[in-house]
DNA sequence: GATTATCCTGACCATATGGTCAAGATCAGA
DNA sequence: TCTGATCTTGACCATATGGTCAGGATAATC
């Protein structure tokens, strides 16, 4: 490709727009879920006028399906940390971890992703069967193994992954709940250490990670 | 009143119609999310004309207002359970069990108030501010009892209670999820029993319940 | 400076949707 | 059977929204 010299500081123009206009998204269909979100609201948020969202984006679908994308991609990347690992209390402290800190720096991404699987991921269907499946199954064998070296209860992988995501992207999506519940602030510095220790400690502790190992943390 | 005199068949059928809206409502309300659904479906869903639905709710708000509130009292009921127990491991666990029954059977109602929750509480949010509010302190102090009485380790209740709402609603609120790694097959009465099983066991055992008392789950 | 490709945008359109209304149907009680 | 209240519904309306388009601006290349 000469896609490298010709357009130069015109491929910038066009990423930094469609980077723009996917951040504002993200953050109206957070607020508002698909059916509410207004491409009208969207432009409006990004600064644009709303006939230059169709000139990078075709239709509202085409926006909406971008958005869901990168935020699976970001889900994937935070998957990363579970490997490289030796046990269950490394990796998985490692997996709350980075789940918690994505939870609390990108929740409209969060809550994008759980209003698309709530509707039957009308979008994402294909992504669940093929890369969600595949990543999962490769975890739970992963697990297994713990479990068959010892180092942890024999526990049902399964709803063990269930119950970090759902803990784990409560955070994200319930934040609003969380928040009136801490006296209409949103969580400190200091809170959210407390709320990831306290997850950590309960899970890894619930899976039989012995006492020496839950110091660490 | 004489209202208990005059309106007694007529009664029945705004009852009766009240309830098939309601339900029809709360299943589009699920499925679509406020802004997508329409009073249109909803009216198909409830097999009346979309005219008849206006009779009984003024507008489209007023309809959603009213399945919000129905879920919150199905909320409150199964948060009874969570008293007149004596020790962490009998109300937890009977909490967790309830939840997780309503996750089972009342999915669109969960998804609703997920929904809404993620959304910032348009419509419940003078709720959260007073009934939640209330109701979770309350428990605190109980949980916090139990943690003085040398029941249970030293939690924090709150994140704690996150973590059993989130876990138990993530079964409803993510079941399209949950199915697709399930061969696309809905979760049968063995694995109901293996995830309530599996969800109070590593929870009760985080928190340090003893082993005595977890062999009875 | 001329040419071309990319980018920008106000004005416009077709459609879908929430909501209205008036006329008719059904029912309880006298 | 007559009367008044409740219920039913097809037709209709105003508005909001996704999407289009033509013409103009801007930037790169020669």
């Amino acid at each position: 490709m000469s896609s490298n010299i010709r357009p130069l500081k015109k491929q910038k123009i066009r990423q930094e727009n469609e980077k723009t206009i996917l951040d504002a998204a993200e953050k109206v269909f957070a607020e508002a879920g698909y059916g509410g979100a207004t491409m009208q609201l969207i432009a409006d948020v990004a600064g644009l006028p709303k006939a230059n969202l169709h000139y990078y984006f075709p239709t509202k679908e085409a926006l909406y399906r971008q958005v869901v994308q990168n935020i699976f991609d970001v889900w994937l990347q935070a998957a990363a940390v579970f490997d490289n690992a030796t046990g269950p209390a490394e990796a998985l402290g490692a997996y709350i971890d980075a789940k918690m800190e994505i939870s609390r720096r990108h929740p409209a991404g969060s809550k994008v992703w759980a209003s698309e699987v709530m509707h039957r991921a009308p979008v994402i269907q294909d992504y669940l069967e093929t890369t969600l499946v595949d990543w999962t199954n490769d975890r739970i064998k992963v697990i297994q193994s713990w479990v068959e070296a010892g180092l942890m209860d024999p526990v049902d992988p399964r709803h063990l992954l269930y119950m970090i995501w759902a803990t784990t992207q409560h955070y994200a999506d319930f934040n609003h709940q969380i928040e009136t519940l801490n006296d209409a602030q949103p969580l400190s510095d200091a809170q959210w250490q407390n709320a990831k220790r306290s997850v950590k400690r309960i899970i890894l502790k619930g899976i039989g990670v012995p006492e020496s190992e839950l110091s660490k943390l």
